[in-house]
DNA sequence: GTTAGCACTCCACCTACGCGAGTGCTAACA
DNA sequence: TGTTAGCACTCGCGTAGGTGGAGTGCTAAC
């Protein structure tokens, strides 16, 4: 069979209406919601061929129909026009204010979830290439250094290493020094055997050290990598009834608190290098199983130099496309503004 | 009226047994359950003047009796021996091999809710005095310079300085100095105006670098009183059907994700000093509004140098006092041992 | 191809009712 | 005087039955 154009009005007007109601709805509320003219039979006889191919569905018989997850995909990807909303609240919004990265990224989760009544999260940027930029070796105690390791994109990392002979600043700028030159530039895959035992050769008696530091080194860098990630809202499910039974309810929570499945989302969007767009999963599409009965709308946010986070949105299958494609789409045009201006 | 002994035992024997079921507690189960060798009558009648006495309430005539706040109390109070409880599960524990502060207290929180299966937190610990041990500036590239301030404790903070002038590594080096040799050892209070304008003036035609730098510092160190917190095991409270209806799980929810509100909480502890031991808040004692359906029972811990952060349970009122004031005797205990066996 | 009409289905809601658990009171007992 | 047995009463809960509304599928007519 094929979608005639009435067809999709009407399944259109069916997903519209469902939205909003988040009730089944039946044939005699189309025809009187839509400009079509058609009595309710005729719907009804629609109905049935639109249930048959699969876009909809009846959750017992006599009830009215609510869209499958076929159905909203199709919704989503031939009807979703672009349309720019304004957002004057998140124009004029705080992200100018704060510096610190987490502060703004709590923000962002935060004044998302308020605007959506959704459910929000949002992951630290990664950083995709992590080339050593500078290093930087300090005495803080007789028997302690401190490493200091910026990577391309500033990002800092410290580590203090406890060392078991006392360094004299003589010595450290040396090993300063010969770290630096050796490293800079290098990403962690790129330090091998070869060169680690040229530096400890050339550290002389002090190769241990040598060798502490470039472990605190790897350490830092590998650390980056179980990535952060901010949530806001996730209480906003109470106010959809279908997610709101006691079983879904506790396994959102805790998805959300636990934030380790979290991450199986920001994989995905960002291992596809090229998906710098917005990506939604409906139902059963998510790669997080807790949330068959959501959807999630995902964006993909740059700051420049390869640092790349994501943004998500959960919320209930009948959630407003329209609104959180639109939300999603200035936020992280504003976020990448944000890093222009600081750069 | 006097609480007799036979009360006494009688008003444990309703608590105890409401902790179990959740359910009111009648007069007969309180003659079957207890050795007290007494009929349902007597007990009725014993049970009638607790009522009185605010010890018990009815949730509605003819139902049986559920303990009061005031009932809590008195069972807090009076009746729960130090019990040396083994935890097996929590000796042999992750603890020991973690080394990252912040992947240690994920790891405690989420081990305690699983633990006890009710809802955790716990606040990093914070540095009452934040004294100045070592400042390090280094150029990361033409117009910016890394300070990073390592305080009391060896809490490290950074900070990238954008500056207009390239400052060449001799230059560098001095103002190291000069920073180091005037500012360390010292609070925040203690830098005073000057100070300030005594190194401004040695730095010469740098001054203005001084400036900046000073700034950032005081930023770093002021940035760690909004203190850390982490959370885990929020969707347990959906295993109370006491507090798992929508409105009360949501508040719930919502303190826990927005963790601002749990930090009064801590607050309130710390601003204590001598508090080092375990409160239990009972519904309306709580300093959470949101929480006064729930009981909180927290513990402060101390890693030695002024570090000291609070761990907070939260459960319904029905909460097993025994097992959680044991729990957290064991927990504080041992991160007390690690931080001593680490230094 | 569209529509009106009708019989049918199913759910949501209400009501009534009985059951069980628990209480308070009273009278009898030790 | 404290304790107990007995009884009437209350309340919440689960079940069963009844009703109305919303919606469907089908058929026949336009």
């Amino acid at each position: 069979m094929q979608l005639s154009e009435r067809k999709i009005k009407i399944l259109q007007a069916i997903i519209r209406n469902y939205l909003e109601s988040g009730e089944p709805v039946g044939s005699r509320t189309i025809s009187k919601y839509t400009d079509l003219n058609l009595s309710s039979a005729t719907i009804r006889n629609e109905m049935s061929d639109l249930e048959e191919m699969g876009y909809i569905v009846q959750p017992h018989t006599s009830a009215g129909r609510i869209p499958s997850d076929k159905g909203y995909r199709l919704y989503v990807d031939t009807m979703m026009e672009e349309k720019d909303r304004e957002l004057e609240e998140l124009k004029e919004m705080i992200l100018e204010k704060e510096d610190k990265m987490d502060h703004l990224l709590k923000q962002v989760a935060r004044l998302l979830a308020v605007n959506t009544n959704y459910a929000t999260m949002i992951s630290a940027p990664t950083i995709h290439s992590n080339k050593i930029k500078f290093l930087q070796l300090s005495r803080v105690d007789v028997n302690q250094i401190l490493a200091v390791v910026v990577v391309e994109g500033n990002v800092i990392k410290n580590n203090i290493i406890p060392v078991s002979e006392a360094l004299d600043d003589e010595t450290l700028l040396k090993l300063n020094i010969l770290l630096n030159t050796h490293l800079n530039g290098l990403a962690l895959e790129e330090i091998n055997l070869s060169m680690i035992s040229a530096m400890k050769q050339q550290a002389g008696i002090h190769s241990d050290v040598v060798a502490d530091v470039i472990d605190a080194i790897a350490e830092s860098i590998k650390a980056e990598e179980d990535l952060e990630i901010y949530t806001s809202g996730a209480n906003n499910i109470f106010k959809y009834p279908e997610l709101a039974d006691q079983q879904k309810a506790s396994d959102i929570i805790n998805t959300f608190e636990e934030k380790q499945m979290l991450t199986e989302l920001v994989q995905d969007r960002l291992a596809d290098e090229n998906s710098t767009g917005i990506q939604v999963y409906i139902g059963n599409e998510t790669p997080i199983q807790t949330m068959k009965d959501c959807s999630v709308v995902t964006a993909t946010y740059e700051l420049g130099e390869g640092m790349r986070g994501t943004i998500g949105i959960i919320g209930p299958k009948r959630m407003d496309y329209d609104k959180v494609v639109g939300t999603l789409k200035t936020i992280t045009h504003q976020l990448d503004e944000l890093y222009r201006k600081k750069t």
